[in-house]
DNA sequence: GTCTATAACCTGATAGAC
DNA sequence: GTCTATCAGGTTATAGAC
């Protein structure tokens, strides 16, 4: 079967552009993307995604809002909870965003490659500060304050993230199929917790 | 003092080129460049870059794989070498490559949304093969035949090379200036192998 | 709202003078 | 080898008919 295009679902004219326009701009990234590719996708015309939004720059800004909420959205809740324990949080936190890394491969090199492309553009929108400041880090200061809890954070977040960013170079290399992947990261939502609390503990 | 641009040093015209083109397809990548971009930047006539190089893609083909044999050479030979302890392999590797990294922050980034643009263009130069079956994984499988030895190979990456991949969404939030970056990153190296060990006897 | 046609500009590449 | 001028095709965006 064919793969179905954004235009074949049941959707108003403007809401199949703003899904070809995700797809395609997730795909490609900003600079390589054709108006004319988001267009064919949705299966609409090329005037109409002007008529619309107006620019490919402004329709590129409400797909980068939406993949911004949803690749930060998921952190500071979780690591601002002042209900949870450290370990509580640690555990939590690999667990949902695995899963919706699982959602979303292609969202963290996504994210990544365009605030690097752009940072001045975006900075604003990043939430960072929020991370930073959280409970999370107050709670890893007073467990280990001879470490900076940055440290803690970055492993936390590149052991859950960092394999959806090297998954192309394992694809391309034909070393690790979709159903592997899927397999070692469902392991590392138990792992990861046990390596962060080892982490934790070292001295 | 103005940046020094590429022509400004005394190089012959192609070597003027192929460093401008390094320069400027690092820092936008390959679909935002404008031949026009490295031909400014290396202070010669954009006639001359394709009478040297023939086209774009030729171009950035050699720049490309430059990068590729830096991002990718230095880690084989050290997880390959059949004459170190695995504790050995941890801490050259952390050592030597955060160092490599510290020296070129752009790379890891580029070289991952690139080959994400274009898998099967650089598939056939991504060593992966020589990592996966290096003598470091068989040392992980004799420590610990419990858990697939990628989880390990993906930590030690992942510590070493995702706070650079994470660096711009820093920078861009004012969190982290460059000399406290390059501070955190000499403690990594230090870290890396102790959490690294720590890790490989959590059971 | 939707389409076709086209304007206006950009971009990679080359021709041809020096 | 190096430059200026320019072509050919692509790309964003809009005008205007329906």
């Amino acid at each position: 079967m064919a793969k179905k295009k954004v235009g074949e679902l049941d959707l108003s004219t403007e809401e199949k552009i703003k899904e070809a326009a995700k797809k395609v701009f997730l795909k490609k990234g900003y600079a390589a993307t054709r108006t004319r590719d988001i267009a064919d996708e949705s299966g609409i015309n090329l005037a109409l995604l002007n008529y619309y939004f107006r620019s490919k720059e402004k329709l590129f800004d409400l797909v980068m809002l939406e993949k911004l909420e949803k690749f930060f959205g998921a952190i500071a809740p979780v690591l601002n909870n002042a209900g949870t324990t450290l370990e509580q949080k640690i555990t939590l936190f690999s667990n949902n965003y695995i899963d919706l890394l699982l959602a979303n491969p292609e969202l963290p090199l996504f994210i990544l490659s365009e605030v690097n492309q752009a940072p001045e553009r975006f900075a604003h929108r990043l939430p960072v500060g929020k991370i930073v400041e959280s409970h999370f880090i107050k709670q890893l200061q007073e467990k280990r304050p001879d470490v900076h809890p940055l440290h803690f954070l970055m492993n936390l977040l590149g052991m859950s993230v960092f394999p959806f960013i090297m998954k192309p170079i394992f694809n391309a290399s034909g070393i690790l199929n979709e159903k592997n992947f899927t397999a070692r990261m469902e392991e590392r939502k138990v792992l990861i917790p046990k390596w962060i609390n080892a982490i934790l503990k070292t001295k």
